[in-house]
DNA sequence: ATGGTTTGACTACACATGTAGTACTACAGG
DNA sequence: CCTGTAGTACTACATGTGTAGTCAAACCAT
């Protein structure tokens, strides 16, 4: 049941994830080279994450000839709305407005920022009405 | 100096921060005791949690008889800060209002949160605005 | 004092993660 | 055909985490 899997995802393996969801699918060496501007890896560390990513059951391959293409079987929205639960939960205890609120006092929020929050602020809130 | 201490924390973690700031100052005991309706440790356990957020910097005791008092050496504030611009960083590269607009869209996300949130924002506009 | 109880110290162990080396294999070029 | 090379598979290792047991000292009550 339900595993569903419960797994939230680190930096380095969401960027790992990131460059499958770009590529689609992408050998081993194809996601070394996506990451290599953001992290400098060994190609051999690339494909143990893959590999752990797909025990893990968040990607799967295929072989074509010699090479294993990667896939995703997740999606970037599951995987942030699952790391979005886990903070909303073990930080805020599942209070989203608080959560929201740390958010909008942040020392960093521009008001641009804010502008972008009062449209989907708003545009929920019709959403929510309806 | 410094630092200011870089760790993000778990669940766990928190939990057992949390014991430390209602209480101010705490034996493991105490802190087991507090800790006990949410999660099931031996006493043990909390004293290796307590140890190694020590080593971590986040904790700190001073004897008292035979008992160690602990503390916290950080403040609920820094550590949810830290939280979420780790999230802020890694999973939405620094774009809070990206960050904002998953937060808002997510399922659960009720009327009176969104009213809530509304007046957060409305006070944080005025506030940048001044 | 003496023994049971409390509490801290040390040790342990499985599992995840970050990181990478080595070994083997199959293909491509000469 | 032989060999370099690319790419997978296997192994490794330090660190952090969740979880807890054992041991020893210190303390309280009889």
């Amino acid at each position: 049941m339900s595993k569903s899997n419960s797994g939230s995802v680190t930096g380095l393996q969401l960027d790992v994830l990131r460059a499958l969801w770009a590529a689609g699918t992408a050998s081993a060496s194809q996601v070394h080279e996506t990451l290599s501007e953001r992290r400098q890896l060994a190609p051999t560390t690339v494909a143990t994450l893959l590999k752990r990513l797909e025990k893990r059951g968040l990607v799967t391959h295929e072989r074509e000839g010699r090479q294993h293409m990667f896939r995703a079987l997740v999606t970037e929205e599951s995987v942030v709305t699952q790391t979005l639960d886990q903070v909303t939960d073990e930080v805020f205890s599942g209070d989203v407005a608080a959560f929201a609120a740390k958010l909008l006092t942040r020392k960093d929020v521009k008001a641009d920022d804010l502008a972008k929050i009062r449209g989907l602020l708003e545009a929920r809130e019709r959403e929510l009405d309806s």
